[in-house]
DNA sequence: AGCGCTTACGAAAGCGCTTACGGCGGCCCG
DNA sequence: CGGGCCGCCGTAAGCGCTTTCGTAAGCGCT
């Protein structure tokens, strides 16, 4: 800070107001002690030498610091935009503000941004996305995490297995699930799968859901094409591009996520299949613009901003000894993307 | 913080070493004037024992806070989390953690976030997004704005007008200019607009550029049907419902933003009005998803990114006497919603 | 050996705030 | 009318860090 040395100070307020420091302090943070009259006008002449706390220095003196961390993959990806919107709009009503960070789905990065939050003295950070599946470092951030929770801390993820902290769990497994029933149901056997990169749980917990549906239907998921690619919309048409090409007896594209999806109904646009009586596409998560695209996307619905919200307020509430785990429903949309196999 | 005792301190690290806390000090934020074999042993002691800097402490005792604000007017709209996103990338890139706070497109809200990050000591704010028009609470943000730069902080903005910031300004008026043009070119004459609240400047400017360009084709803007409405889907799709309803003659819609085209496109599919032939639909920004819209939408391109980058950039640089201002180019995206006026 | 110079390090003074702790009136009660 | 209690307020001790300043040691030179 190379403040130019000027920004009113408590000092500044105080003795413009003619009161001590101390008293300064409890009027303004509006603790008790204080009669009325002397707290207004030490309100006043804040308010008149436009003074403003500085959170750092009232976190260093014991304050509690009115800031929480959110740490989510991508935020320009409308599912982690629509989660943190949730949590801002309750840390606004509790006079929260946030720090986003984002890690760009590299475990190596979440490990530095967590420290850093840690170092911002935070009073809680909330993790939201996948987590990722065997991988060293994810253990450090786990560790990192800890102690931030042994030194007060308090942690609350959303769609990740933790040990320790809150979570806010989609029900991948069942949305999944319920996808492939749909499939199933409107007579699509050859399905073929366009998948996020299989080091996220979240790929791994959607794929298990896909997985058990099918089995019930007798059909092996190992038998069906799965393209491995980015989580993303690139990814998507990626997969569609190869499913396309190598499997072209595939009616029904499930993208393991609604920005895949995206992608791959452009490819399909771009090679001239129609959706759906060529070929039905189904995603995950609902996003904003799912309802909004033509056709419209078939998906399941995960209620981003309400999760995103639920994971601040476990993390505002008095720890408990064991962690709380909310698993938020899904909702089947059927929509235009998926039909009846053809004929 | 109701931290619980523990959390490593510097004096621990320093004792542990065998140093003074200002050796530590020095060593860990690699100071000079230490001798290398001490450094190295300071840095060993700090990473065994999982130390790290707390950073209001740091930023309290005169240390650089390495943190930026960034204001947006709504995380969720992939406008404002793409320009997020460049932000970020280059916060990044020089160990700066972002702080996004979002004001809803809430003046009052906005001038609220300000004196946090204030109050947060950041080293820079980015304002992102339209200013408000004749505002009262607009100009208390500005004061509030200059007093920050006037103890040293740097404040920039994206799309807004300021005194004495630098400003990243997309060029709305000659966007709105190009699209007007390129409706015009394909016969449109009797053009609707979807307009975001007039408060906005952003919707001033290219609304002022769509009057400049139609001027020069002899029509008056002012005898085109405008309808007024929130600045997001919704609002677009509101609006197409009103011009559908009330101006049935129409043949294109100009929405201000791609977030209104998106809704607007929803609405005329809704009523079965076929886009481009019976309708044409343009909108600005280039949001990711408007080439994989169906039909895709023409739109002007804007570098969101690119733009969040820069005024980072920008604010992280030393201050120059004059405020700096780039001027970002803009693309018209010719794609398939819009086409030439049927016979 | 003595001089000045550089370099490595330590002591201590805060940064701006919160919060014990203690003092000083006024009130009630006996 | 005095003692105790309570409500209001001031004094001062830090929170964990950076940084100025001072000191001691090491160097090359005369």
């Amino acid at each position: 800070m190379a403040r130019g040395r000027t920004a009113p100070r408590l000092v500044d307020v105080a003795e413009r107001a003619g009161v001590s420091l101390a008293t300064a302090s409890r009027a303004l943070s509006g603790r008790e002690g204080v009669s009325p009259a002397v707290a207004e006008r030490v309100q006043a002449v804040a308010a008149e030498l436009g003074y403003v706390v500085n959170a750092h220095a009232r976190s260093l003196a014991g304050g509690s610091a009115s800031i929480v961390g959110l740490i989510v993959h991508q935020i320009d990806d409308p599912y982690f935009s629509e989660i943190a919107a949730g949590v801002i709009s309750v840390a606004y009503e509790h006079g929260i503000t946030v720090q986003i960070c984002h890690s760009a789905r590299d475990p190596e990065n979440e490990l530095r941004q967590i420290r850093t939050l840690v170092a911002n003295n935070v009073r809680a950070i909330i993790v939201a996305g996948s987590g990722y599946v065997g991988d060293e470092v994810e253990t450090a951030a786990k560790r990192e995490l800890a102690a931030f929770q042994d030194t007060g801390g308090r942690v609350a993820v959303i769609g990740r297995h933790a040990l320790r902290a809150d979570a806010v769990l989609p029900d991948n497994e069942d949305a999944g699930a319920a996808l492939a029933e749909h499939l199933v149901g409107l007579g699509h056997r050859q399905i073929a799968i366009a998948s996020g990169t299989v080091n996220l749980t979240t790929v791994v917990d959607r794929l298990a859901g896909i997985e058990r549906a099918l089995a019930d239907h007798g059909i092996d998921i190992d038998d069906l094409p799965l393209v491995e690619a980015e989580f993303t919309r690139d990814g998507g048409a990626y997969a569609a591009e190869r499913i396309l090409a190598e499997h072209p007896g595939s009616t029904a594209i499930i993208a393991l996520n609604d920005a895949m999806a995206i992608g791959a109904l452009a490819t399909l646009r771009a090679h001239g299949v129609a959706v759906p009586s060529q070929m039905s596409v189904v995603g995950f998560d609902d996003v904003t613009v799912a309802a909004d695209l033509a056709p419209s996307l078939t998906t399941v619905r995960l209620p981003m901003a309400e999760m995103g919200a639920d994971a601040l307020m476990m993390a505002l509430k008095d720890p408990s000894s064991r962690p709380r785990r909310r698993h938020t429903g899904h909702e089947l949309m059927v929509r235009d993307s998926s039909g009846p196999v053809r004929a």
